[in-house]
DNA sequence: ACATTAAGTGATT
DNA sequence: AATCACTTAATGT
């Protein structure tokens, strides 16, 4: 079977060296494979959960939301991570306090939380890697804290450029300045104007839909 | 040619 | 740094 082989391959290459035999046979038979595509929301505020997701391709923003569809970028998971918090909003059906979009096409593997419990039973290394998750999402956290409090908005944005670039593995990014805002919860006006900034000090490009990031 | 959406700008708080 | 009100530019139909 095509898929079985491709889900085979892809859990080996992502979390092969993390986890061991037994627990990598289980997730070979228990796996789902999700594929997203640019800009697609994967959790919605509110949503419960029963899969956890592990991103094996591409790479994830997590952000808060509140009521009126304000938005804040907390932070990204890439290959080989889970959200910690997803195993929390799995196990004990709470609704989920975050929203995460896919940035580019990405392929999560998909768990039924019907393991979890099992899982953490059985096999140290599962309880190792969700308390690492738990640790990185945290120090995270801190340093998006960090930006918050003590950082200009043009170094905030100088960073979320740089950021962006690495992870989607091009400098040139097709995000409008609106989008841009609403990660930062920034406006778009003031946004604009400091891309602008940027642009005269040479660090930027400024096209429609498109920035080129040159100086990073 | 027209409508829609993205981006730029001056003034005000 | 945010918001308003408006303009200009780019793109789709």
């Amino acid at each position: 079977m095509q898929s079985l082989i491709d889900k085979k391959a892809l859990i080996e290459q992502s979390v092969g060296y993390l986890f061991e035999e037994a627990l990598l046979d289980e997730m070979l038979q228990q796996a789902r494979l999700r594929e997203t595509v640019t800009d697609e929301t994967i959790i919605h505020v509110g949503d419960t959960l029963h899969m956890i997701p592990i991103v094996v391709q591409g790479s994830i923003k997590v952000s808060r939301e509140n009521p009126d569809g304000e938005e804040l970028l907390l932070y990204y998971i890439e290959g080989g991570d889970t959200c910690a918090m997803s195993l929390q909003c799995c196990i004990r059906k709470t609704a989920s306090h975050i929203k995460a979009t896919s940035m580019e096409p990405s392929v999560l593997l998909m768990f039924p939380m019907e393991n979890m419990q099992d899982w953490m039973d059985r096999f140290p290394s599962w309880r190792a890697y969700i308390l690492q998750s738990y640790h990185t999402r945290m120090l995270e956290l801190m340093e998006t804290i960090d930006e918050i409090a003590f950082m200009r908005l043009d170094e905030r944005l100088l960073k979320y450029l740089k950021d962006q670039v690495k992870l989607l593995g091009s400098e040139e990014l097709h995000h409008t300045h609106q989008q841009i805002a609403d990660d930062l919860h920034s406006s778009r006006v003031v946004i604009s104007r400091l891309l602008k900034q940027l642009e005269h000090r040479g660090i930027v490009e400024i096209h429609r839909n498109r920035i080129k990031v040159k100086d990073y």
